[in-house]
DNA sequence: TGATATTTTTTTGTCGACACTTTTTATTGA
DNA sequence: TCAATAAAAAGTGTCGACAAAAAAATATCA
């Protein structure tokens, strides 16, 4: 965790810093999940004062990120399995939404753009012995892609702003990368394909099933994790 | 809007009490759609200091109700027609996805229940003369209560915490109602039926629908205002 | 008289201090 | 030695003050 004390860097204000470092490093696990946040250490470590990092912590609230407790302060949540599966629940159908919407709205010429993208995720794969999809976040990352041609800024607010979030934050809490990146890769070409051929009802579906075949491998993933358990006994 | 002074009323903290209040004022439009909020203003008004209405600002930001810029403020947000649309094909497909999943998770005697909340909402039209339909907020509300039987408490934050926040103020905006008071408590009940018969596709092909005759209800109410306009010309 | 520059006032962002609550530690009694 | 109680320490919630930025008011110039 980095010490903020020059301010000539960034225009932004302090709060919005501290919460943009503060959401990362929950996310990454630096502060781990359901622990307890301490204002004075980490407004020390920040080099801010309490009120500003209170401000910060108040909109990690109402991002799910924290819970806070009156008099008792704020704790990192802790997405249980369950909640994770709920995550996933939303964001297949918001994801479908989007996609949809993708499809009324994207320019010829954002699709193609769209093509692009996956030709540098392709050559990034390759470059990685296809062992991993790493999609850096923001710009590069297909499904922020395709909520921008949305043009349903409320969907890219509670996406982007929340849920991509708490399922990032479990990948880094597993070390789970996308499982078969090629496989994954092809899956992104066919809902470009669909969008491209501007047919809604098949790119809903295509997104659906893509975001589902995650789940269940997150679903799999805890079956076996059980089932070692029980082994373990 | 009330001054707080007696801290012997509740338990919760001045900020929460604060975030409530607020949150109530911009929904009920007290603070005007657009208007700029005055930090001294407000802590004057409510009695407290500019610090503990910062955190309470803060979490609005999050929830989108008011939009923040560096060193000039808080503004209330201005939900356009866009917007509001926007907004209610979000709330379709969340609202078929708790629809569903209450298929899956409610029991027999919650829905028993639903069916009593059904009946007294129809007194209370009956009481009104049949010429609105109003739904206190809470447990007396019929999508809030699917939400809940939904049992994902994610979806419950996403709809209950923001989206519907939003479309009450828009209501308030433009004192709207939910027209067809009766009509819409039969598909209410055309819901809960496929509910309890637990058919999941239906349940959801119905509570979409049902979403959908609203945004189609602001659609046209839209479409007649644009033609007035023109008309005046 | 209108445009521009300067000064003053107000607002915003942040700080550290104080009061209250909770947690931890020390003391007392059985 | 253990449990209960009291005291001390730490943490939380809130306050008002200060510095910087923005807005408003005033003065100056063409």
């Amino acid at each position: 965790m980095n010490t903020i004390k020059n301010r000539n860097q960034e225009a932004s204000p302090l709060t919005d810093r501290i919460f943009d470092q503060l959401q990362d490093s929950i996310i990454k696990g630096e502060i781990p999940a359901g622990s307890k946040i301490s204002e004075p250490e980490l407004s020390k470590t920040y080099g801010v004062s309490r009120g500003t990092l209170r401000e910060a912590l108040s909109r990690l609230e109402e991002r799910h990120l924290v819970i806070r407790a009156p008099n008792h302060g704020a704790r990192v949540i802790s997405l249980s399995y369950e909640e994770l599966i709920e995550t996933y629940q939303i964001r297949e159908v918001l994801g479908g939404l989007g996609c949809r919407l993708a499809v009324r709205n994207m320019t010829d010429s954002e699709i193609a753009e769209l093509h692009k993208l996956l030709d540098e995720h392709e050559k990034s794969i390759k470059e990685d012995q296809g062992l991993s999809y790493y999609q850096q976040e923001g710009e590069f990352d297909f499904h922020y892609r395709i909520l921008q041609g949305s043009r349903n800024k409320m969907l890219l607010a509670i996406l982007d702003g929340g849920l991509y979030q708490l399922i990032r934050m479990y990948r880094y809490q597993f070390s789970t990368d996308s499982p078969r990146p090629l496989l994954a890769l092809k899956e992104h070409h066919r809902i470009v394909d669909a969008i491209e051929e501007r047919d809604e009802d098949l790119a809903e579906l295509l997104m659906r099933r893509h975001i589902r075949i995650a789940r269940i491998s997150v679903e799999q993933r805890h079956k076996k994790a059980l089932a070692k358990e029980k082994g373990d006994v």
